[in-house]
DNA sequence: TTTAGTGCAAAAACTTTGCAATTTA
DNA sequence: TAAATTGCAAAGTTTTTGCACTAAA
């Protein structure tokens, strides 16, 4: 909970009842989760345009990560750099390490770079 | 021309007028591209669910390549594995060639990925 | 007490679907 | 001619926005 109020506090945000309770779901999960299923588990505590205006601006101030899936945008927390890779059977989603450079990118200053992985996970094949 | 017929011809899919245009951009710009962009461009002679019909069916077919962005799903040709780089400031889109092998994802067996780079043009830096 | 944040409702943007009419093979 | 495809209209999703009210600092 301290930790949640230091960032609010170190990012210049107020500590509203809205924020506390979304970060500290995207903490708790660390998987990708979109603005809607957040609302789905506090439908009564909390409003959609709040749940999408409150991620947008965690994402401004990188506190959280995104990336944009078939069913829309989905956010994260990331303590390190990685990606996700979803199973096409049973959607399970699990973190992959970002071992990845992309310095190289030719006349770009590269700024962020999302890599989506889909695959077959072991129980499923 | 022909090149379109034979691609429909392989694929058991009717060369119909619509799906002729939509193949055609997509051979021409080489951009990845919305929907919504090729109906703009053809509003008179294509509905923009057609549109959608035909982009999703060049997929599953693995005639196009898909992923999706800040604005929705856009669709693109590969001749080779690569991926987009999108310009912040002009928007400007380039093609970036794939050089990684994801074969290592542990526990998966991986079917797809995609890759979204951003950064800043050489000009507008 | 001032400013930032929220809820509500409405709308914009994106995508899918049913069905009758049309087109392709 | 049979089967696949399209256009149109309607609806389902996702995301944004304006505005009056509320809560945080």
């Amino acid at each position: 909970m301290d930790r949640i109020l230091n960032t609010f506090k170190k990012n210049g945000l107020k500590a509203t009842a809205a924020r506390c309770r979304i970060l500290q779901m995207l903490y708790s999960t660390k998987k990708p989760i979109s603005a809607r299923n957040i609302y789905k588990k506090y439908s009564k505590e909390l409003d959609l345009a709040t749940a999408y205006r409150v991620l947008k601006i965690f994402e401004k101030k990188d506190i959280i990560y995104s990336e944009n899936t078939e069913g829309g945008k989905k956010y994260y927390i990331a303590k390190k750099p990685h990606h996700h890779i979803t199973c096409k059977k049973c959607k399970k989603v699990e973190c992959v390490p970002c071992r990845h450079n992309f310095s190289e990118v030719k006349n770009f200053l590269l700024i962020r770079h999302e890599l989506s992985l889909t695959g077959v996970c072991a129980k499923c094949y």
